[in-house]
DNA sequence: GTTGGCACTCTCGTCTTCCGAGTGCTAATA
DNA sequence: TATTAGCACTCGGAAGACGAGAGTGCCAAC
């Protein structure tokens, strides 16, 4: 099982130039490159026991080699050298970071975005919500037809709603709802609110024009809205800037694949706890789409119990130490901003975890 | 500069064939297809004028015909058959309407997203707001550490911010701030929100803590927010399904263009009044960028004085006929359901006006 | 004005050839 | 025993050769 120092040594050398290049990898260039003082006949010779384990293949014979998906695997457990931003990425960052998140709600996409302009790959990125229920209810009285309902939620969002009504209604009527609603619909979740409830409030509330359902509604509405996971996906198009997706069949599939939303869910609910940052390599993945692509995900404190992923989708062929880095990065930053108390320092990069794969001889 | 009635229907039979195929149309297809009762023969003398007068071109000698962005003008002006709906699109289109328009505020990126999958091209959707101004404020009093601002617009649509702060406040104080800024800072435009007011506000509240520049800190988001064009794209992948785009790098160009948002701005400028489809074809864009494309817009009234924008791109070998019907179907029930009062009525189809072009002689 | 016929042109797919990068193996060397 | 130099071999990819086919332009006949 053991592998030779030289051996991580060439290795290493194979899958950096490999990242940098998209070409097979001779041994002449590697005999140049990684400053180990030995002829290139030496490397083939190891280059053949490297392939011969699994961690190297060769497109056909007489090509250079190319990193197996066990080969990324070995290099991201125990070969690259972890990468530290500069001080300018980290600072850069962080002033995006404060301009974006200024905005109100569509933290999401922003997110998102964000990660996919750092690394150059389409980016991903998800809340997991756990179980919201409302904290307060508050009815606005605009006019006679109008009012506007105001729901403060668990994970302290609010949400609004304006309401038009074909007929009157008077002030007296929206404060009984308001007290009503306020007793009976806080702090429970969706499922709870059935149709008896709303039934009751309604008599209650002497409301023989059916608000009582109106109000409910949007409480439904609301709740699952907001107790649903939600996903939001940027940069698709940076994918025809990687030389492994020139095909535009490829690229159709992959891209439209992650269009279509929150694929990655079955990858995130294996996803363990805090600030760390996960690696999927190829055939790791579970989905069929993303068999030959891999995936870097980070996760962060998103307050209230809420944890966010962001994910990084490129070929296998990933800068798999930069993207690290930046998510890691960008993951911290999130939580401290976002999150509950204890939260890493500014400058802290996360331990990159990863999972648990090794001589699993896929193939 | 009359085209005779048969150059006219070889015209048509020579885009339509193209649009539908993709490949350069021949004369002997035409003469079997387009129902008119002569030979080959006779229709490539014909070809050969259309080349002359500008509205074909041949790939190269002895390939066949392929309609220049002069001789979709023609098709599009005057030879297409003005596609109607079928009752079941009609009705598909109605039901998802209905069923995207539920959701909150993100309506403009639902349209861009219904449109881009009606037609099976990109989309994009905008909205230009007019001066938009804050017709009434209201402070919920949450707990004394606690308030959340919301605050209703003239166009009717309702934003909220929950404001925390690190000191107390008592309610007393929020009711005063409450009136006041309902008295000083509702009918007015962003622009006239200045220092000066904030101050004198913050004066006779008597608010020793800043609250005054909170909650005009908020108006004034808000208001740039909202009068600002928003814009959405969608599909972009959906390029990579056409046969002009197999070339990674054509594709990618574009996709990029069309992520960067809102870039058909100049077009929608000198757009005109009411319910019209546009149709711009290859080098009647103002952006470099689509010089070789084609862009579908309709115009549709979202309320308040607000006009909205759907654009759908694709190649100039575009389905123009069935984008147009479908785009204009669709404007048309969003024009119904958000805007005032005139509304076409239900089943109406749009007319479709055209942009001014004509024989400039463009290659 | 229309048509059939025919020679001509040009693209595209297939096949062949050739070059070079890179290998694996062997024999010599430290 | 590990390393190295040398060399024959392999294979993919670029470049050229070639034929088939689609479509044209033109001419002479109707």
């Amino acid at each position: 099982m053991g592998i030779s120092e030289r051996k991580k040594k060439i290795l290493a050398a194979v899958v950096d130039e490999y990242i940098r290049t998209a070409e097979p990898v001779g041994s002449k260039a590697i005999a140049q490159s990684a400053g180990l003082g030995c002829s290139s006949a030496t490397i083939r010779n190891e280059l053949a026991e490297l392939v011969n384990m699994g961690y190297l293949e060769q497109p056909h014979t007489s090509a250079g080699r190319v990193p197996t998906p066990m080969g990324y695997r070995m290099y991201v457990n125990e070969l690259m050298e972890k990468q530290k931003l500069s001080l300018e990425e980290t600072e850069d960052i962080n002033r995006r970071l404060n301009a974006k998140l200024q905005e109100l709600d569509d933290t999401i996409d922003n997110v998102s975005r964000l990660a996919s302009q750092l690394t150059d790959y389409p980016a991903l990125a998800l809340t997991t919500q756990s179980a919201v229920t409302i904290r307060r209810f508050d009815i606005i009285y605009v006019d006679a037809n109008t009012f506007i309902l105001v729901v403060m939620l668990s994970n302290n969002s609010v949400r609004n709603k304006l309401v038009r009504l074909p007929i009157s209604v008077d002030q007296k009527m929206i404060q009984r709802l308001s007290s009503l609603f306020n007793a009976s619909f806080t702090n429970i979740t969706e499922d709870q609110i059935t149709p008896l409830l709303i039934n009751s409030t309604e008599r209650a509330a002497d409301d023989s024009m059916g608000l009582s359902s109106v109000i409910a509604a949007f409480a439904i509405e609301v709740l699952s809205e907001s107790s649903a996971p939600t996903a939001a996906v940027s940069g698709e198009n940076r994918l025809l800037g990687q030389p492994e997706f020139r095909d535009p069949d490829k690229a159709h599939r992959l891209m439209s694949y992650l269009s279509g939303g929150g694929h990655i869910l079955p990858a995130a609910e294996s996803f363990g706890g805090s600030d760390e940052v996960r690696v999927l390599i190829g055939p790791e993945n579970v989905a069929e789409e993303l068999k030959d692509s891999s995936v870097v995900i980070a996760s962060y404190d998103a307050g209230d119990n809420t944890r966010g992923l962001i994910g990084v989708v490129g070929p296998t062929r990933m800068d798999y130490s930069a993207v690290a880095a930046k998510l890691s990065f960008l993951a911290a930053g999130l939580s401290r901003r976002l999150g509950g108390g204890d939260a890493p320092p500014a400058g802290m990069h996360n331990k990159l975890i990863i999972k648990g794969d090794d001589s699993s001889g896929n193939r």
